[in-house]
Formats: structure tokens, sequence, C-alpha cells
DNA sequence: GTTCCTGCAAATCCTTTGCAAGTTC
DNA sequence: GAACTTGCAAAGGATTTGCAGGAAC
């Protein structure tokens, strides 16, 4: 279950982190981080926990809420809402993207347009609005599911 | 505290609304909708509760929260997330827009941008994904509030 | 009179916090 | 050994549900 050092740079950014924050280690963060690192999903923290107890059992759910507020902080990870419950996805040495989001299986395709993006600067713009953020979900059936649904 | 029959439309469609599901009227759901059509807020259940109960101050957030569910349905209101609550708007006769969210004062401003849509269509298209709905949330200061910060 | 509404209190869901025991440095 | 971590259980906030009494049709 351990992977050939794949991760190092985002352990050691994990590790930086701690220590610069007088923080420490612990198996229970490294196997949430492992288990983090190891998933492409958009994971809850429901999905997160099962994972991470695969490698060590004795992780609880407080330990794994806990561990990725200090992910998103050292920058190693991201949240996004969908339907009431934050899922969280990696975010170390990736571009910014926004989600389309199956309403049947629930799957999450990512997607990037920085037309999109531009067109956004120009609207808060010419409102006096100066962005910080954005949330941009698109919910609908994926190619899969309409499929699926009308053959 | 009662409208001149500016509302008349709206009211006659909720009248509608409950005919057609053999549901009753009452006095709380008519305050409701009331301090509902009476404000241009996005407005959280316990706003709504609150100006309910200026007309009626027997209002339980219970209902208000069962009269919402209904108003969505009966295409007067529209929901929308916003910061792990969720707020309402008027929804009948109102053209699609999305949402510009202040993080210093919580002013909500709406734009449309038909080019982000269309992007945004071309986009799902790319990718099989058929679209029902969207949420496109922009985050950031109002220009007042960077007035205020950095004049 | 039957069916629907109402408010309350209890329950639910996701998340956070207090705390005593265990770890790390 | 001082400072930080952990898991549990309790608390928290938003929303839903069960229920007995009250209103509408």
């Amino acid at each position: 279950m351990t992977e050939p050092d794949l991760f190092a740079e985002e352990k050691n950014l994990f590790n930086d982190y701690l220590a610069k924050h007088r923080l420490k280690r612990s198996e229970q963060r490294e196997a949430i981080l492992d288990a983090f690192l190891a998933s492409e999903d958009h994971l809850s923290v429901e999905d997160l926990l099962k994972l991470a107890q695969k490698r060590r059992a004795d992780v609880g759910r407080t330990t794994v809420y806990r561990t990725l507020k200090l992910l998103c902080d050292a920058g190693l990870a991201s949240e996004m809402e969908v339907g009431g419950e934050t899922r969280f996805e990696r975010d170390y040495n990736r571009e910014h993207h926004d989600h389309l989001i199956c309403e049947e299986c629930g799957r999450i395709i990512e997607f990037q347009s920085p037309q999109i993006e531009r067109l956004q600067e120009e609207v808060a713009t010419r409102l006096g609005f100066a962005i910080t953020r954005h949330r941009h979900q698109i919910f609908g059936l994926c190619r899969e599911c309409r499929e699926r649904v009308r053959p």
C-alpha cells in the first residue's frame, strides 16, 4: 500500500508545513495524506476516512476533518461543496478548473475555459467588483448516463 | 402592510398551484408569500421568518421551510446556497442570472452574461454533457467595500 | 367530517469542539 | 516532560420529520 515516492514532493511540502507551524507528524496524518494523494477523485470526508482506514485502521473521522484543514492550508488540497457536503481534491501543481457534475451518477468532470475566466473578469470590472475566487458548477447528465437513459 | 395588488399575478399563480395539488390556503402561507414578494433580497429562512412574523406573529420556522418548498415548486422562488445556508430569491418572470457575492458585507449582486452561457454550452457539448442547470458564483469585494478598505 | 396545516420537539446530517489519554519531539 | 494529537462523545447549526391539536374545505 505504500507508494514508491511518486508523491515525495507533496509529502515534503506537508512536512515543511508542519515544521513551520511547530506541528507534529503522526501516523494518522501520514495515512490520510497518502490515501488522499493516491486518489484522483473528489473525495468526501467519508470517502477519505474509509481510504485512510485501509492503511491504518485506527484513523478517526475527526482527524480526517482536522488533517484536511491542514492540507488545504498547506496548499495541497482544495475544497468544493457539492449537494450539501464538502469534497476535497488535490490542488498542488494543478491548474485552476471548474466542474461539471452528473446528477445521475455523481461523477465530477473538470473543465477549463480561459474565455469564461476572462469574461468573468470583465463582468466583475464593469460592476466595480474585485474577484478573489469563484465557483462555477454545471449540473446535468454525463455522456454515459445520457446513453444509458436514452440509448 | 398589505400591498396594493402589485403581486396579484404571483398570488394567483400560488393559489392555482395550491388548488391543482389539492392543498389549502392558510393565513401563514399568505403572510410568508407576501413577505417574500415584497422583498428584493436574497433571503435566508431566518430573514423570511422575521419578515413574515411582522405580518403575522404566529408564523413558525417550520412553516417557512415548508412554504418555501412550495414556492420553488410553483416557480415563484428559486434557491441558491451561500456559505452553508440556503437563500431564496424571486423567480417569477425573472431572467436567468448568476451572482457576485461580497465577502466583506455579504451583498449579493446579480449579473448576466449570454457569452458565458454560450461558452458553457460549448464546453458541455464538447464533453458530451447535457446541462440541466448551473451555478456560477463570483466571490470578492464589492465596490463600496473596496473603497472603504483602501480609499 | 375528512383532509390538510401548524408549531413544537425530537431527529437528522455534516461539522466542530471539549477533554482525558496517548504521542512526538 | 512540555506541547501537540488523537478519538470519543457532546455540542453546533441548518434542515427535516413525527405528532397531536387546529383550520380549511
